[in-house]
DNA sequence: GGTGATTTAAAAGCCGCTTTCAAATTTAAC
DNA sequence: GTTAAATTTGAAAGCGGCTTTTAAATCACC
């Protein structure tokens, strides 16, 4: 079938069928005007000669690669991998290929692999932004030569860039008066780099349910830092620390609040009896740890198979680059045990 | 820079500088015998000019990709998300780019992403098998052309494909000798399909430490799912209803071993003095879970990077096909709480 | 000043596919 | 049987960069 030799073309298809070579490229696709039974031919003369077609004389014709080009803090989040397999689901489906690379949470190596990116002449591009990125400069070239442009999860506003996102103002606020109403009068609030819009908005939707429910709000109430494993149990230590001590802790990251909450369990404390917990992100850890940890729940292979279907919408002309703006996702609360105070029915 | 119109060539470059594209070719790479002066004013002008090359009029003419293709089960694992970090960073930084698709654990879209990645002309491949493939015939076209294959964690005996995995055997036997030291007379293990290596290894390990130690091995003592969460808490339900029950379980994955402990838990069985519990991975949520659980760590990021350094050795011409055959990685055992039935000084 | 060696530039053709435009063939219409 | 219309097929010109062949220019030495 293929031998280790030659590489076979549509001339060589063509010579051996004394037709011409643009009958055969018309004839491997779907083409109008073909007659069927040439095209049969061609396709059947095809395979046996092992033919492949060459994506590259392809690309370079027709000025399209095929490719959409994936730019994400991380892979191996939980999170982010559950977004690429969803990515990953709906390109293979459409015949498109993949390139991924991650920032590894730098804006500098998220601006080198946007121009490798632009370099590679991807068709599209999916981007979740860095811990620090300040601005987004980096993806004017894709802009300006009408390469579109989806950003998701952390995003940033921008006219002519979609946004696929979830509401996350609205779930921290809820997730806060929850909190509240467990009776927790004292809240602190870890979260990330107020850049992003995911940690900004969840510190937003966190003072405005205190302020609702006519709590005070102190600024030794919010810790800022990156959210790692080690950053929990720092916080923890903070935490202890502190004159006044909370009664509540809502952790704008699962990952984070679970090393947070074994740190503070170490230390004697009772949760939720001393201090109820709350996370974000529904973490499959989430559901380990004891007590369980309340969270608010999306779905990142969702969040990926939309961001992927919008932008090969907008490849295939099928929708405006400017009708979609931004879509938010549907997330939801789920109480567990670590900020049960009350005794609920659940 | 980068006006929105035409795309900058080599050509315009010459045009502009009175020198031809040849000139300007190999000014824009380090070939010797290209004057200084001229290389560096034509550095400048592309850079004025906004050029950037084209990745497929360069790979049609050379005949080279630069990509490299990842084939995995599933790319949300935390193993596997782990090894794809590993990739990208090595194939990043040594200017390849990935194209990855899942399996997701079937041989029939195993076979047709290895058709699309030969179609579209990746330079290598690496490979962690499906759960049920059966055989590697869909990887013969690369061996014929000569583009190597390379597996890794489930494997395949190949003579022409280096593979990179554990010694899956030792560390099963290890694991479980620490489960018999501790007193396990009873033994359950539950394991994924007999066809990949790695779980038939560590089978291979487990019943060889029986052996050793002079327990009995009966068929009952195997259960084989697909070692997802409500296979483990499938294979606690019958556990329970074993007339006699284990006292020990080592689980050939985490993942499946914690829903399986909190399946049991629940049905108020204490661990470890019950039985006690061992996994495989060290999965995050293996230090989550409680009592800890005692597992294998190695490294998915690792092993990532080696297989994709062996790759682009091979590529580079730096390493030989035959040279390299199997690798083995180092694994080691963590004991936690899960198994020390005894009380052990840690 | 002449011969040969060395460095540098130019020109042409190819990689394989797509597509426009035109030609050839078939079918339909009168 | 002629003309018009519709259907199929072909020739040829790139897409943009790389390599090779060919030519020109520079330098060294006797």
């Amino acid at each position: 079938m293929n031998g280790p030799g030659k590489e076979v073309t549509i001339y060589d298809i063509a010579k051996k069928l004394n037709i011409s070579a643009a009958t055969v490229s018309r004839g491997l696709k779907d083409h109008p005007g073909i007659n069927k039974n040439t095209k049969k031919k061609i396709i059947v003369t095809a395979n046996e000669m092992g033919y492949r077609s060459n994506s590259f004389a392809s690309s370079l014709r027709k000025k399209r690669s095929n490719i959409i080009g994936v730019i994400v803090p991380r892979l191996n989040s939980n999170f982010m991998s559950d977004v690429i397999a969803g990515v990953e689901k709906v390109a293979n489906d459409a015949n498109y290929n993949l390139f991924i690379s991650q920032s590894l949470e730098t804006m500098k190596k998220e601006v080198s692999n946007a121009k490798a990116m632009f370099d590679n002449r991807v068709d599209g591009l999916l981007v979740s932004l860095a811990y620090d990125t300040t601005d987004i400069n980096h993806f004017e070239p894709f802009i300006k030569r009408g390469i579109p442009v989806i950003f998701f999860d952390r995003v940033f506003e921008h006219k002519q860039c979609p946004s696929i996102f979830i509401d996350n103002y609205k779930a921290a606020y809820e997730i806060t008066k929850h909190l509240v109403e467990q009776g927790c009068k004292k809240i602190i609030h870890i979260s990330g780099s107020q850049l992003r819009n995911v940690y900004k908005e969840r510190f937003r939707g966190f003072t405005q349910a205190l302020a609702d429910h006519n709590l005070p709000f102190k600024d030794d109430q919010l810790i800022i830092n990156d959210l790692s494993e080690k950053a929990g149990i720092e916080a923890a230590r903070q935490i202890l620390d502190m004159p006044v001590r909370p009664d509540g802790i809502f952790v704008a990251n699962d990952f984070c609040a679970i090393s947070c909450m074994q740190a503070l369990k170490r230390a004697g404390i009772r949760i939720p009896e001393d201090i109820a917990f709350a996370g974000f992100n529904n973490d499959p850890a989430s559901n380990v740890i004891e007590p369980n940890l309340t969270t608010i729940n999306y779905k990142g292979y969702e969040m990926g198979e939309v961001a992927a279907k919008i932008l090969i919408g907008h490849l295939n002309k099928e929708a405006d680059l400017q009708q979609t703006h931004s879509l938010i996702l549907r997330s939801e609360m789920i109480i567990r045990e670590s900020s049960l105070k009350k005794q609920l029915h659940l």
